[in-house]
DNA sequence: AACTTATGCATAAGAAAATTATGTATTATA
DNA sequence: TATAATACATAATTTTCTTATGCATAAGTT
């Protein structure tokens, strides 16, 4: 399975769409949705995801929620009001950042 | 004018594209040129640029052609043949990833 | 004439955000 | 009964920037 290179600075992005999306996730089920949905083309490592959930949540994007499953612990992570204003930001930043690369590298794609 | 947030790992692919539209660029010559074509919104900083420079002159992927101007110094670069073949991977791992974050975050754009 | 901005290069210190390597623990599968 | 999958976590290291600093010449401004 090829690897695609995760470009730094958005995997915050990622976490906070997939939960605006989903409602609330914990931390394995992102990482195995982000695989799912690239088809094993982007895996997000678990030294990348946890400080990133935790970081998060200490900016008060996130509510955590623990949960005990078949004896297992599970940290459930939703939105905060806050975290659903910043989604929108993250996602306006991230087209605005793939225009401006369309127009850099002047493929022949562009986004509409 | 606002900067907008250049994503990790993308500046090498800039460089690599401009130079094989280009020809030749100089260092200074590629932050306005980056600059222009982004009406200001992405500026490439010379602290990120002339070691991104050296980087992928030692990895062989640019040749240096020094000249002098005015009395003013100026390194001109341009792709080796290893660069040109490099140039097309990296565009395509853009493309790529460009992709990805599509089906990921699922915006009201597309690719196309 | 003196000062500032633009042109042109460079590197060092620090920060951000990953990867890689470990570690713990439970459950399911071969 | 060993291995893989599930589920969390952190430390060390690497990558890739930003910010700060430095040198030097040319052009424009006061």
């Amino acid at each position: 399975m090829g690897n695609s290179k995760l470009y730094k600075g958005s995997l915050h992005t990622i976490i906070l769409k997939l939960l605006e999306e989903n409602g609330k996730m914990y931390g394995y089920e992102i990482t195995q949705k982000v695989k799912e949905i690239t088809n094993g083309e982007l895996n997000i490592t678990e030294g990348a995801l946890y400080p990133a959930l935790h970081k998060l949540e200490a900016e008060d994007l996130l509510d955590v929620e623990v949960a005990k499953v078949d004896n297992r612990l599970r940290k459930y992570y939703k939105l905060t009001e806050k975290g659903s204003k910043e989604t929108v930001n993250k996602l306006k930043e991230l087209e605005n950042y793939i225009r401006n690369m369309q127009v850099l590298v002047n493929p022949n794609w562009s986004i509409e």
